[in-house]
DNA sequence: AGCAGCATGTAAGTGGTTACATGATTGT
DNA sequence: ACAATCATGTAACCACTTACATGCTGCT
């Protein structure tokens, strides 16, 4: 278990929060850490299968294939809390709007400003989902020290992002006049 | 040329600046665009062989295989404007750190606070290395607007970063007193 | 002579997506 | 009865990394 994947612990950690099937472990997933990771089936049900074989996970009813719920085992504690220990670092940057920023000497600056509205227009959008969540979680109760702080680094990275991108769009005006 | 792989942008992109050898188009990819891009040489010289041989780019010297330089063509030029041209959103997020924060309830307060100096430490790195490049480049002549604009992206971002870490460490420090 | 850095490549493996196929359950 | 959604899976493919192997050039 050396480096590199890191699904069975998202999918330990959805599991660490109660029972679930497969299905709603992706639902969790894609409500709950969607603004920081993703997975997507074909990566979690031979993740299950894999957990289940080694005894991180049990079904609920035993035989059943569909409908039954995973729950977590104890070995399965110890080995989330074992993976979140370990230290990772993000994979390599690959963003493509900002390689086609970059090279946007070679479309011109209408291009680049469309690129740029683009990506303010994202951030926005991220905002407001951002907020919704928002509304919804601060109604709960407290004890979601940490996911408010994932969520509010997400709104951080978008508010950043959003007053780059005006700032940018801000110079290429002021420019081209 | 539907979907995906975006190598050849970024070398097109490299060669579109002059003619470079495989190993100097990787060094050209790791300076320049290296805070929003990466590849590596298991991408690079095939992707170089595979632009060749569809007349994108050529070699200086056409017999030689090591060391002869690699110049962008015409229909390589317009390949790259194309490509550019064409829309791209970044692939789903996956931050192995923020994974970590948000299942910390696991772990316990202290680990939360060894991830968050982590995060805010290489943050800082960051920015200070963007300092140094902007050292460079500033001297240099303009017209490096949209390299200027990618490098600002990195340090607004790295800001953010730098700013939501410390709030975090306050919040934490502030509730476990 | 020897080392550092330039230069080129490939094979194996991993991590992940996509597309497809199937069927159960629930609501209208 | 039909549609939507819940639910499970797999095979093919893709993008990318890693590790390895090789040899050249220039410096000291």
């Amino acid at each position: 278990m050396a480096r590199s994947s890191q699904t069975f612990v998202a999918v330990l950690g959805a599991l660490s929060t109660g029972p679930m099937t497969g299905y709603e472990v992706r639902a969790a997933i894609a409500d709950v850490l969607g603004h920081f990771w993703h997975e997507s089936f074909g990566q979690i049900y031979p993740t299950l299968h894999q957990l289940e074989a080694d005894g991180y996970i049990r079904r609920s009813i035993p035989g059943r294939t569909s409908g039954s719920t995973f729950e977590i085992t104890d070995s399965g504690l110890e080995l989330l809390r074992a993976s979140l220990s370990e230290p990772a670092q993000p994979r390599p940057p690959r963003d493509p709007r900002l390689l086609r920023l970059f090279f946007a000497e070679q479309l011109g600056p209408a291009a680049a400003r469309a690129l740029l509205a683009q990506m303010r227009q994202s951030a926005q959008s991220a905002l407001s989902e951002y907020a919704l969540i928002r509304a919804e979680i601060d109604l709960a109760q407290p004890g979601e020290v940490y996911r408010a702080m994932t969520l509010s680094y997400g709104e951080q990275m978008a508010r950043a992002q959003l007053e780059w991108a005006d700032a940018c769009l801000a110079e290429l005006s002021s420019e081209s006049i």
